[in-house]
DNA sequence: AATGAATGAGTTTTCATTCAT
DNA sequence: AATGAATGAAAACTCATTCAT
């Protein structure tokens, strides 16, 4: 018997399901190379530059996400996910009083880091399929951003709109050139202030 | 024959000058239409729609801008100057307390109506070339600033840089989707607040 | 073990013999899948389509017929097989009187249903290495024009080769669009008109 | 003034108006080229080899022709053309009683000697869009249908719909290998005895 | 024998840029 | 200066065929 048979204790990666062995490594593969040249290049990098980081044809890139859109649809789904996954095991064991400030604060630093998917997120006609696995990460936000809030350590009145808004924003800014650590820890502590009940603020 | 010497009245577009009239008029008319056009399409917009949209012909087109890069990096100028343009007038003449706020509130309205400029910031290769035109706006704002915080109106350990960065990051976030007039505000309101001094802060 | 030798009463399929059972069977699925799907795409179909619809493999069926080309003239091969079996039974059973136009007719028909093969042989390449198989199917018409002429059903100076071309272009024809069966009649009926000798003609 | 000025006294050449003249030039060059490459390798050859065989590049025939179906279609169309202008010719001047029958065998000629169009009209996908110019064509068919019934040469219960069908049968037969000048000959023979009125036969 | 993933040459198409008119 | 046709390199995508599992 030839079975697939890919061992059923694998991480549930969306899209990379029933797939053999080695397909799955590829498509692991040709994704990381993919991330990895988007970022450095931009989202007009060609498809072939990724065959040849990942190591493989081009034709194998194809198989795997038919269109060059569907691989960056993919990359996103898969940082997103990543993401995700971050908040929720914040949510679950983070500080429940500052858990939206350290995420935002990981999430520039990432942003500054990784360049990726942030970047994407700024090009036209990607965004809407990637919606839904956007909202799982909303829902993270919101469930951290509730604790801050019950903690007093964010003003009652500010949603999870804005701060994802605001993170949207400060991670992207984080991408350009003039960007150093120091700066990012400025700008956000500006933003943090904003978010602060009036009691809780830093002094001048 | 007519003159071909520009009148000396003109106001000083940098890289207008010197042309005859009816080029001034086409170098314009190219400007304006390569604005609307990366906006509506993003910068993959091929130069060619460019040329149909200012109806001239493609050759026309890179007479006037030898590369398409060139062109971009002309829009840029043109939309920094204009904001220049503004930041000062709003020093000379806008209220001293709010004036970094009101001209904040401005940016963020323009970015979303126009998204041309601040999407181009994104794109890689460009930016560097820009840094000239970007300075006389950074000191316009600095200018602003120092007169919001004279006025009490801004902490004073907050600096251009702070503002500049939240500034672009609220810019290209309020490019996405699903920010409505109501978002900007929220967000902005969250960012002045970050910048008001402790006493200054709007309550809870 | 079940034996591997086929069971001797099987059908003479050229290219069928000597493979097990199961490998047989797989072949006749291949030949009706890929039957299929040229006829309704066209010979530029792709081979994987085939597999799909037959239901295996890629491999498979490049296991089977080692390139496109094959597969295409084994379907040639099995349908002209299919005819000339029809017209031996036709020279066996038939009326000798209009064998001739019968058989025509059928194959019209056929055509415009299968759409298959009649649209490949106007593909080229193919033909030739289809000669052989041609031959019998040639055969088994001139038997039947023979019988027709001697029974005064058809005049005596048409050749087989006539009989053929007159054939191969209406089954052709009757590919196209706006061919519907009154149309086939009628086209027929003015082909077999000219086929009849002076005096068994029908009336205007 | 350098305006392009095609001259006004130009054949009435479809989809070649107002270009400037080298480009109407080129136009004409893809569409020969054209012709010929898929006359001798099918439709399925490379558009590159058209722009080789032309001595264009491969850009410019894509600016004249945006599709290969774009370039497929405007081939049909021009031979079309020819066609009708052809038959109206005839129904002009030639003799009336046999008309019918000379302009069949004119096509069957050309079709064998050209093999162009008529090979491409058997290609699913292109047919649709070329219906609008194959009226007029079927419309001088008609016309030079009724002059030779009217004229007795051809049985009054013959529609046109048969000739035109008839005709493409034998056009698409004539392509393959066998058909020699007197199989054609003699294939039509046949034909047009069974379009003749009983009484004006070939005797046997 | 069957499977289906990988290969990579080949095809269509786009677009910045040049250049004759 | 303006025009717009031509260029051709580059990108996206396809598909017959091979080969490890």
């Amino acid at each position: 018997m030839t079975s697939p048979k890919p061992s059923p204790g694998e991480p549930d990666v969306p899209g990379a399901k029933g797939l053999r062995a080695d397909a799955r490594r590829n498509r692991a593969r040709i994704l990381a190379a993919a991330a990895a040249v988007f970022a450095e290049k931009g989202p007009s990098a060609s498809t072939d530059e990724v065959a040849v980081r990942a190591g493989l044809a081009i034709g194998t890139v194809f198989k795997h996400f038919p269109t060059k859109q569907a691989l960056l649809q993919a990359i996103m789904k898969d940082l997103l996910a990543d993401l995700t996954r971050e908040v929720e095991a914040l949510a679950a064991d983070g500080d429940p009083a500052t858990s939206t400030f350290g995420f935002m604060t990981r999430m520039v630093e990432q942003a500054a880091e990784k360049k990726t998917v942030v970047g994407l997120l700024a090009e036209a006609g990607i965004d809407l399929q990637v919606a839904d696995s956007l909202h799982p990460l909303r829902d993270g936000i919101a469930e951290l951003l509730a604790r801050s809030q019950r903690a007093g350590a964010v003003r009652e009145d500010v949603g999870v709109d804005e701060v994802v808004a605001l993170l949207t924003g400060v991670c992207q800014g984080a991408l350009h050139a003039g960007w150093d650590r120091d700066l990012q820890r400025r700008t956000l502590a500006v933003v943090f202030d904003g978010l602060r009940p009036p009691g809780a603020r830093r002094p001048t």
